[in-house]
DNA sequence: ACAGAACACGAGCGGTCGCTCACATTCTGG
DNA sequence: CCAGAATGTGAGCGACCGCTCGTGTTCTGT
């Protein structure tokens, strides 16, 4: 009987070599897991290209699981970040198409965040426990959008706002996909988020 | 000096006891990747759930990678069939939203062949070489929505329609993707089909 | 200065993997 | 009916995997 294997961190590393060594080991992690995919990319081989022993790696992340999830983990807070980051800053006196606007960009500004890394976590990890964090960004997404949906509510036709939200939420969605898939410099094309835009602004008119 | 693993099929079966066996392994595949993802699903494991040597599943496919491509290509010729059949039957008379409204309908349509075996693709199997039918699919939808928006021109608004095109299909894609990740059902329901089509009609009207 | 904690090391264990090959069985054409 | 082609078998090889553990090294507090 198997136990399932451990995922959060062994030991927290308190000194600053530690820290380095732990930060080493994520950044060769990233470019093993690029160059070779999630079941070609041996911890022995992580260990190597950090320049850091097995045993060290082992210190810090008690699986191949947990090294992965935590890369993951951080790659995900740092796109949160920004999008949250984005919708604080929304000013409540614009148009709906400016603000819907500055909601598109902040997702892709988001998806700029380390595009390469984005595009090997979707293409080559099979889907681990900890994926959690990536529906975490989309839920948080979902709930931008309702908020901001609700409180514009006179302003657009839908009756089913929640299913209108959904809607433009995968939309979008779908672009950014592509974007980070096949044509990261799309993501900085202001031309492309404006025609996203004008498809949603257009979808929610009255 | 390792050549690069063969992926095409190492022996064409001739006997119909033979064609059984080809089935038997490629339907085992599917279960194996369905139950333990791509890097766990082991040729002997496949082997064994089909009921077969190891033996006999190395005499038809050649690496484990040639097998699950032939699975890929398999599935995703059958999408495509049931997308091209669609197109075909496009009557050149309707309104465009009649139009629209079938030609997603049957992406939705081509995404119910088989949900559970196409999500496993999507979240287990990483990029392999012959993901070029996946590919293949985009292509054909794209120049599907083109070959409309063109013949259409006059009774819409967009200037640049290859980049209408575009937009529109990644957003309907994201959508179904969304369906075969993490609802099913929803392909089915022709509500979501119907608000689905209203965003695209909105979009693409004058 | 020095004890003990934190950190780093890497040979190697037990196991699984993809795949081969020598051989047995079944089918087909003449 | 039978020769030989087609099909099916499975033990096992070499490689690599994730991971442990006994040991050496560096840091920290006193």
């Amino acid at each position: 009987m198997a136990r399932a294997p451990r995922t959060t961190a062994r030991k927290a590393p308190t000194q600053a070599r530690a820290q380095e060594t732990v930060e080493t080991i994520l950044a060769a992690t990233a470019r093993v897991l690029a160059k070779d995919g999630y079941d070609r990319a041996s911890t022995n081989k992580v260990a190597e290209a950090a320049g850091v022993s097995i045993g060290s790696l082992y210190q810090y992340f008690p699986s191949k699981e947990a090294l992965v999830s935590a890369l993951i983990e951080r790659h995900m807070s740092r796109m949160l970040q920004v999008l949250t980051d984005a919708g604080a800053a929304l000013p409540l006196g614009g148009t709906v198409r400016e603000a819907t606007r500055q909601i598109i960009a902040a997702s892709y500004a988001a998806h700029r965040v380390n595009p390469r890394l984005h595009r090997v976590l979707l293409e080559q990890v099979p889907r681990i426990g900890t994926m959690g964090s990536i529906d975490m960004f989309e839920e948080r997404t979902l709930a931008l959008v309702e908020a901001f949906l609700s409180l514009h509510a006179s302003e657009l036709r839908r009756s089913n706002l929640k299913l209108a939200a959904k809607v433009a939420v995968l939309a979008v969605r779908g672009t950014t996909l592509y974007c980070v898939l096949r044509s990261p410099e799309l993501l900085h094309e202001e031309e492309f988020i404006d025609e996203v835009t004008d498809m949603i602004v257009r979808y929610l008119a009255p």
